[in-house]
DNA sequence: ATTCAAGTACGGCTTCGTCT
DNA sequence: AGACGAAGCCGTACTTGAAT
């Protein structure tokens, strides 16, 4: 009999209702790990403005500006958030209660959202969170931005649908903050970058991670700066201190180092982040293969293991030999992924079995296995994934402005033929096609071994080599290669323009965060973020482990393991209830704990969203109004670059007179900041538009973002002032 | 030529059961 | 109660084929 083993069972049995939810739900499109984080961004601290369930900022005040100034271009904030959506939001839910499992699907479809942008604009900050309650009036999306108030879009309804909008509201306003007054220093992490924060730091304490997360607002800098150089100390200071005081703490610090901006490298935090485990691969014959895709022998574990994917996210469950025997395992292991096949062949082709046995007389060698696949099956359901998924980066990079893309592309791109940049694997390949017809060969120079630069130099010099050599047979050049070069001489003069303006925050990243557990060994409790290299000045802690009371760290190693899982269920009152725990070793539930005793009730709701979506999360999400990220009418405005078009496309103004500026989106998604007087007609408006994009003003319409949803700019004999565009985000949509 | 997804393999973590 | 090993699951590196 296969044996069904996850951690459900387990956590049920322990009474832990934070990981009630196996990984295997079916459902849920995230695995355990990769759902946690973002359920605690909800409840970031970094607004620094106490959160009221209805809270909107002031808009009769001015601003403050991130960067400090004041009024220099003082823009008030959209109707919308003036005024509420329309429709009457305050009369309309007054008595509006929400229940707590409307609020579990509101939160669970909130995450889903965020982790989709996430995912369609790795590189723009997202800085979204959802504030939860029992009324309708307490629902809302916030944007938390470093440095300004957070602002809050109400729900209209506990519906997908209205989420879906108050999304959509709550990210053009983030937009519009970011393109506002945000400096490139200063601006908040973006979701990758996050995403490197939380796989480094979950190297030395899991649990770090998802407090990063927990704080939406903080800056990748600050954040990396606050673990690397000031937590090794922290943490050789922290015997005898109760843990959720020291957690408290530790979440006050990263609010207080928020305010050191600098920036760091997404490339070089990348690089630090993915440790090159293994340099050559294990060249060894597979003795176990099944025959069958997805089924494979675990010589670690003995067990036959079938693999298969659920929304994207790869599911395993092993048959062991030991308890099965060899050949029923084997087949037990085979019938489960031929049953997941079939259970999800909408995603992955229901065809792909077929002409999956592999031929068993083919030698198995690592370099032949992967021959056994059909092709057929699986170009079919690929190509049936890459019409559905979202355009992800190519999408986000062609928003993200001519200038910049140029830039990025050329950064990867290399003047030899064959050598390419495998975003994947963050590394330089050098392609190549033997002499002998055989297949394409390649050969990866990985920029976590090499580094960027000479990753590259490696690959243009490996693929020259195998020209040189004969090894390579020329088959002819390609026509892309004209782009390239276009492209990269594009760069090469931002990049000489660029060195003469960086910041000194830009500085070369010397970030060496090796990865290492935290070990239960008592001597491994005193800072884990401490570097086998003397060289690594921020890892050195201050206080060494001999340094510290042995007999202190082992309490809290003890603590840990034990005494620790109970005292995270206290009154929260900070009073020392039991062992140490260290912070590598605090479960989910205590992180909830200390979130519910903490003095914010900010992160006090965070608990509560937490405890309700693991409680209520639905086996399917409600079916109320399908809104979702693919569909155009409600996809988020995408990620405008920063800069601005060189060229003036304002019309002659009369300085005398009361002028406004609006900042133009074009259909391409360049902005451009124009100039108009107030009373200009919105005809005025549509001609700037119309040379900025050089498209005739009968083939776009415009679009007022000052209110939500999006208002049509279409009297276009009404004054700037009447149509309600001043000091607005104005969007060309072409008809 | 380049990019991306699937499949394979393995290490590490957590949980559970058993033994002392 | 604590120690220890087994089992299960997840994350990730890597190769390869197919799509673009």
């Amino acid at each position: 009999m296969e044996r069904l083993h996850t951690s459900e069972g387990g956590a049920k049995r322990h009474g832990d209702p934070a990981d009630s939810r196996g990984a295997d739900d079916g459902d849920d499109p995230l695995p355990v790990r990769q759902r946690r984080a973002p359920q605690l961004r909800d409840g970031g601290v970094g607004g620094r403005v106490p959160l009221h369930p209805t809270a909107r900022r002031d808009t009769n005040r001015p601003r403050p500006r991130r960067d400090g100034r004041f009024d220099r271009n003082p823009t008030p904030a959209p109707s919308w958030l003036r005024e509420g959506p329309p429709g009457g939001l305050q009369e309309h839910c007054t008595a509006t209660r929400v229940s707590p499992v409307q609020r579990g699907h509101l939160i669970l479809h909130f995450y889903q959202q965020l982790e989709a942008l996430g995912r369609a604009h790795p590189d723009t900050p997202l800085c979204l969170r959802f504030r939860s309650g029992c009324a309708l009036t307490q629902l809302a999306v916030e944007v938390v931005l470093p440095g300004t108030p957070v602002q809050s879009v109400p729900l209209s309804a506990a519906t997908r649908e209205a989420m879906g909008a108050a999304i959509d509201a709550a990210w053009a306003c983030r937009q519009q903050e970011m393109d506002i007054d945000g400096t490139e220093d200063q601006q908040p992490m973006t979701h990758a970058q996050r995403i490197v924060l939380c796989r480094l730091y979950s190297q030395v304490g899991h649990n770090i991670g998802a407090m990063l997360a927990a704080v939406p607002s903080l800056s990748f800098a600050s954040v990396d700066s606050f673990v690397r150089r000031e937590l090794p100390a922290m943490v050789g200071r922290r015997d005898g201190e109760d843990i959720k005081e020291a957690a408290s703490r530790f979440i006050r610090q990263l609010q207080k180092t928020n305010q050191q901006n600098t920036r760091l490298g997404y490339e070089a935090a990348m690089a630090a982040a993915t440790p090159h485990k293994r340099a050559v691969m294990e060249q060894k014959p597979c003795e176990h293969q099944s025959g069958v895709r997805g089924v494979y022998f675990d010589k670690a574990h003995n067990a036959w293991i079938a693999n298969w994917s659920e929304g994207g996210t790869k599911k395993t469950k092993d048959f062991s030999v030991k308890e099965l025997g060899y050949e029923p395992a084997k087949q037990a292991a085979i019938a489960h992924r031929r049953a997941m096949e079939e259970r999800h062949s909408t995603l992955f082709g229901s065809d792909r079995q077929e002409g999956g046995q592999c031929d068993k007389s083919v030698n198995r060698s690592p370099s032949l296995k992967h021959r056994c696949r059909d092709p057929s099956a699986s170009s079919s359901a690929s190509a049936v994934e890459r019409r559905q998924r979202p355009k992800g980066s190519k999408t986000a990079e062609a928003t993200k402005g001519k200038t910049a893309a140029i830039r990025r592309r050329a950064e990867h791109q290399s003047k030899v033929v064959g050598v390419s940049w495998d975003g994947k694997f963050r590394a330089w390949t050098a392609s190549w096609y033997p002499k002998d017809g055989t297949r394409q060969k390649k050969k990866h120079f990985k920029v976590g071994e090499h580094g960027f630069d000479k990753a590259k130099a490696l690959a243009e010099q490996h693929r020259l080599e195998m020209e040189r050599t004969g090894q390579a047979v020329d088959r002819g050049r390609v026509k892309r290669q004209k782009g390239h070069r276009l492209a990269s001489a594009i760069f090469e003069r931002l990049k000489a323009a660029d060195d003469e303006q960086l910041p000194s925050g830009n500085e070369p990243l010397d970030i060496d965060v090796t990865p290492q557990r935290m070990s239960r060994d008592a001597a491994d409790v005193v800072p884990q973020t401490q570097s086998p290299s003397p060289a690594n000045g921020p890892h050195t802690p201050d206080v060494t482990p001999d340094a510290r009371d042995p007999a202190a760290a082992r309490r809290m190693v003890d603590g840990a393991t034990h005494g620790g899982r109970d005292a995270g269920h206290g009154d929260g009152n900070g009073e020392r209830e039991s062992g140490m725990i260290p912070f590598d070793e605090l479960t989910k539930v205590q992180l909830v704990e200390l979130l519910k005793a903490h003095p914010s009730p900010d992160m006090r709701q965070v608990a509560e969203n937490i405890m309700l979506v693991e409680k209520y999360a639905p086996q399917q999400l409600f079916t109320g109004g399908g809104h979702t990220l693919s569909e155009p009418s409600h996809a988020p405005p995408p990620p405008a670059p920063n800069t601005a078009k060189d060229h003036d496309y304002s019309p002659p103004i009369n300085t005398d007179k009361p002028t406004t500026k609006v900042t133009l989106r074009l259909h391409t998604g360049e902005q451009v900041k124009l100039t108009f007087n107030s009373a200009m007609a919105v005809k005025e408006l549509y001609a700037a538009a119309s040379k900025a994009s050089n498209i005739g003003v009968a083939s776009f319409r415009l679009f007022s973002s000052a209110a939500f949803p999006p208002k049509p700019l279409d009297d276009q004999a009404q004054s700037l002032e009447e149509a309600g565009v001043m000091e607005c985000l104005v969007t060309q949509k072409l008809t």
